[in-house]
DNA sequence: GCATATTTGTCCGTATGTATA
DNA sequence: CTATACATACGGACAAATATG
């Protein structure tokens, strides 16, 4: 390395998790589409890697559950199957509720950062730029899991959401889902900010029920398509 | 392959995951301490294998936070620290009390599984196997958990528990906290039997927060020693 | 502070076995 | 059966960072 602007020794990262970025960038923003079969080749002289440097990077992405290996198949894009979308809507359920029943007080910044989150999706929706409410839809629910304040429950839903956007690329319905979110998400903002915890929970637990069930029926059907 | 009886097609395993058994083992058994210096040359001659292979297996063991990896120092068996053992503790409390509060109906298998926890533990404790009674509670609390009936959330509290096991090696005071989950255990199982869920979430609330304070307190005069 | 040895990070080529077209 | 593509594992090369005397 010639006189570069050498990285300040910390946040130097291996050339496996560089191309992981790669890939994960293009999963999660739907250009590489589940099912899609990575050819080593293909990549490799794509990137100018080699295929072992590649084959790290493959396994990085297939421990996040984006990528999938299939024995002697090679890898391709993790196809979500339907218990696994039930899986994930449980484990929201799980957390997301118990992010909600936890609060005794509801803190400044989970306050601005859901406020935020809901003027955003509220913006974007007017402007019609829905996979912007998606996002602003995601940042809602990070900012309830974020209430209970555990880095290891924040990276476990990391993960999960990472998951759904798989799901939801498949579907490629953004706005008739994504209205949903904001009238749900204003609600429940507007239960936390009078302090009615065991409602917003109830609210919330319903509406997650009920996404998992519209998802599933939609998956489904546009599984066997 | 002829007709081998070997490994049935597939489950076959790789090297770098036999290599990962054996180094968690170490690591779990208490063989291997935290803060350990894991060097490659010494491992790869001591198990016959190559570079590449050992790393891979490093790569399992850092992303199940059983190995620390810090950027051209190589690999060190992990070091808790008193935010992690706190945070491990907050896990626990969320996802076990939403597995009780979430019971409608206690199953079969989960009330077997609970029920011959509780008689390993006494067994164990009557004769003296300390080390016994700890995984009986372990066995305890993954039913619990089990009771939610999910994969990822099974598989997240595996790992918790993996990284609790860390600190339990540091402190090496078996009995006196062991003693205590005999009872708590059994009194959680009652009052499942009986269908007081409301009441056993609470005495497990209870129970893990102050065996948190318990553990923290032990383990930050274990620390600076 | 310096020179040297060791360790680690990265990448390559290859060999063997297996599954698929 | 052959050719192809992939998985796995090994050994080696070389640069860069670190440890050591």
């Amino acid at each position: 390395m010639a006189a570069g602007v050498e990285w300040a020794g910390l946040d130097r990262i291996s050339t496996a998790e560089r191309v992981a970025g790669i890939l994960r960038d293009q999963i999660e923003t739907g250009k590489l589409k589940p099912g899609t079969k990575l050819s080593e080749e293909e990549i490799t002289t794509g990137l100018g890697i080699s295929r072992n440097t590649l084959r790290e990077a493959f396994r990085l992405l297939v421990h996040e559950r984006l990528l999938e290996h299939r024995f002697n198949h090679g890898v391709t894009v993790r196809m979500v199957g339907l218990d696994d979308l039930r899986d994930l809507y449980q484990v929201r359920r799980v957390i997301e509720c118990s992010a909600v029943r936890g609060v005794t007080e509801l803190s400044d910044t989970a306050r601005t950062r859901l406020h935020e989150a809901v003027l955003d999706a509220q913006d974007a929706a007017k402007e019609g730029r829905w996979a912007d409410v998606g996002t602003a839809n995601l940042r809602f629910h990070q900012a309830i899991v974020g209430m209970i304040g555990s880095p290891r429950i924040d990276e476990v839903m990391r993960r999960v959401w990472a998951e759904l956007r798989l799901v939801w690329h498949v579907l490629d319905d953004p706005r008739t889902s994504f209205e949903r979110y904001i009238s749900v998400n204003s609600e429940l903002l507007d239960l936390l900010l009078i302090g009615d915890f065991t409602r917003a929970e109830k609210v919330l637990k319903t509406y997650l029920t009920s996404a998992e069930k519209q998802f599933v029926a939609a998956y489904a059907e546009a599984s066997h398509r």
